[in-house]
This record gives structure tokens, C-alpha cells and sequence, in this order.
DNA sequence: CGATTCTTTGAAAACAGTCAATCTGTGTGG
DNA sequence: CCACACAGATTGACTGTTTTCAAAGAATCG
């Protein structure tokens, strides 16, 4: 739990009282994910948004033709699920599986909701957690609109580096929209300059 | 003003207050912008974010060649505004101006904060918006990493049929990652089926 | 009508995808 | 310690898609 109170702490404005600490530990579930295994399955609903305590995740979906397409990458201190499925409970497009052994905090919507309302300091987080997240998928729909797959990269290894050293090359080419052999070419002809 | 009620009428769960509708009211700034004009150019600061009452905007930044890079379209009752440089404080990478005359209800970024304090009906609405803003974006990343440019078109027209309505194609070409001339093979391929 | 903006088209070039084969490193069990 | 399987990375030859550039056709507006 520590790593979410001090995540809270980090982007909340104000101190969280005791009893604010006592109140939000009582909404999550620890749970532990092995490797390979689901936090969310296509078809699903996403009941519970996952707080990444250790390890790390990925969001994939799969197309007519069976090819995965990475749609999001998380590690510590990030938050993992659908939002879609989360607030409208309706069946996911997607997939959330572990990538490496992983330790989460689970929240319903319910009590994402309920926390809103008793603690400040949640809603705050929660306000800038989305604020955060805006930032950092408009400057992705920028580059994947804007750049060649080789700036796409280049751009994705300065601004992403954690994942560089924790996802294999095939992953971070679907995540970048394009194929391992095309990424494997691209890194190729980087070196030679 | 009305529009903007209504609006937050529809996306709050509790009715506002006659107190609530005038506390809002002071802390918009009612602005103009025709056809053509600013209301954010590149290199600035993002001072205010625009509820769009009336008319199109779009925002755009441009590359080292010169290319121009659709990044939103915006049309009635969405807000227009670049997070990042609103929130930090930073210059903006960005532009967005009027495509259409434009009527536009204006709010700074300490107006928005003290509104979340004073009225919960706001502060829900802003939730909202961005739960709403993060589902968009995360189907518009995966629709730009899974299908090629004849399907995001083909989804585009589906999903946004407001937007092919009012803007011309070489900015819908933009917006979708591809060339004007590519949007418009695109097209008549599909009108051969 | 003239000016501007938007769209279409053709041909060549650049770019990215596909598929299959090979190479690399890692870890497991005999 | 070796043999093997397994997952990942690289490469070549080929195919297909998208861009580029320039030119020509609509459409719109004052």
C-alpha cells in the first residue's frame, strides 16, 4: 500500500489526514498476477482499475486477422485497465496481461466513485491523474500522426526509456504501429549514423 | 451561456442551483473569433480553455518541412485548448484556429480550479469530460496502430459524421495521419464497391 | 469573371509489410 | 555439461501501400 500513499501524496495538493489513509486502504484488494496471466480479457467487463505496485503490464487487442496491436504499456506507479468497460460496463476490446510477475491494488468503480465523494484528496489525484493521461495521449496521436516510424522511435526511446529496457522489440514496434522487422531495420540503420 | 448549461446540465448527475448557474457564469469571459483567427497560436502560453457554443475550430501543429498536422477537430459544445501548455504553463507546440466563425465561452486555468472548490456539479463535470476525452483518444490510438488508412476513414465517417460534414478533406486527411491525395484514392476505391 | 481553395489524377520513388529462413541468447531437463 | 526447446532479433527478396510532386479539374466566393 505504501507506494500508493506516497503516489497520492505526490500528486495531491494537500496532505492526506490518517483517517484518509484508513479510508482508501479499506476500497482496494492487493492481488497478485503471474506472468501471462489476465487482469482483463476481451469480452469482459473491467470491474476493477488496477494501481501497479511492482511489476509490469500490457494492453493489447486483436485484429480480424489474429495480430496483436499493444495499445498501452505499464509499469510501477501506473494505473492499468479500460476505461470504456470501467465507466460504462460494457465488454472490453481489449486485453491487460502481465508481462512480469506483477503486485496491484484493485478499485471497483463503485468505490472509485464513493472515495471521490469522502476524500479530497482522491478526487484530486484522480482529476490530475486524467489530466496527465490527456497530456500523454494527445503528444502520442501527434507522433503517430506527424512522424515516420524511425522519428516514432526515436522519440518513444527519449521519452520512454523504463520501457525500452523492460518490453522486447516486437512489443514496442506494435506499440508504435508498426512490424518487429520494420523496427529491427530502423534501429539498424540508427546505428550506422 | 445557455448552451454551456445545458451542457453541464446533461453531464452532471445533480441539478445545479440558481447560485451554481450565476458563480459559473462570472468566471466565463464571452469572445468571438472569426473565421481564420487564433484563439491559441504555437509558442504560447495556453491562458484559456474555449467551450465552442458555435462554430468549427481545429488544432494543428506544423513540422520541420512545413506540413500541417491536424491533431482535433472541434465542433459545438466541445472544448478546445491544449492541456499540457494550460495545465504547465508551457508554451504551446500547437495551434488551433477558427475554421468557422466561432462563438466561444472562455475560462483560465485558476477560474477552473476555484470552480472545482466552489461548485461540485463543475468539478464532476470536468471528470466527466475527461473520462469522456480518454476514452476518445484511446480508440483513436488504437485505430491509428490496427488498421490501415481505408478503415480509420471508413470508422472516421462512421463515428464522426459532424466532422466530414463540415470539414474538407484534406484536413480530415491530416487529422487521420495520411495525405489529401491518399484520403481522396481512398475514396474513390471505396465508391467502386 | 478572376482568385482562391479544394479535389483528383498519373507516374515515380520512398516506405512499410509479409513470409520464410537464420541467428542469438536463455533456460530446462536429461 | 550438453542437447534441446523457446522466445526474440535479424535479414533478404518480394509485394503492397503511401508519399511526392506537378498538373489539371471542380467548386466556391467576392
Amino acid at each position: 500500500m505504501d507506494s500508493l500513499f506516497n503516489y497520492i501524496n505526490k500528486y495531491a495538493s494537500t496532505l492526506m489526514s490518517e483517517e484518509d489513509f484508513e479510508v482508501i486502504q479499506r476500497h482496494f484488494i492487493q492481488k497478485r498476477i503471474r506472468k501471462k496471466q489476465y487482469l482483463l480479457a476481451e469480452g469482459e467487463i473491467c470491474k476493477y482499475f488496477a494501481f501497479i505496485v511492482k511489476g509490469a503490464m500490457r494492453k493489447y487487442c486483436i485484429d480480424e486477422k489474429g495480430v496483436e496491436h499493444t495499445v498501452d504499456l505499464y509499469i510501477e506507479n501506473w494505473w492499468a485497465g479500460d476505461r470504456e468497460s470501467f465507466v460504462m460496463s460494457t465488454p472490453s476490446a481489449y486485453n491487460i496481461d502481465a508481462w512480469e510477475d506483477c503486485e496491484v491494488l484493485l478499485i471497483s468503480r463503485e468505490d472509485t466513485l464513493k472515495l471521490c465523494q469522502q476524500c479530497p484528496a482522491f478526487n484530486e489525484l484522480l482529476l490530475k491523474l486524467d489530466e496527465r493521461n490527456n497530456i500523454a495521449t494527445q503528444k502520442r496521436i501527434t507522433s503517430s500522426i506527424s512522424f515516420t516510424a524511425e522519428k516514432r522511435y526515436q522519440r518513444f526511446v527519449q521519452d520512454h526509456p523504463y520501457f525500452v529496457q523492460r518490453f522486447p522489440q516486437h512489443i514496442i514496434a506494435s506499440y508504435l504501429g508498426i512490424t518487429k522487422d520494420t523496427l529491427s531495420r530502423v534501429r539498424k540503420k540508427a546505428l550506422s549514423k
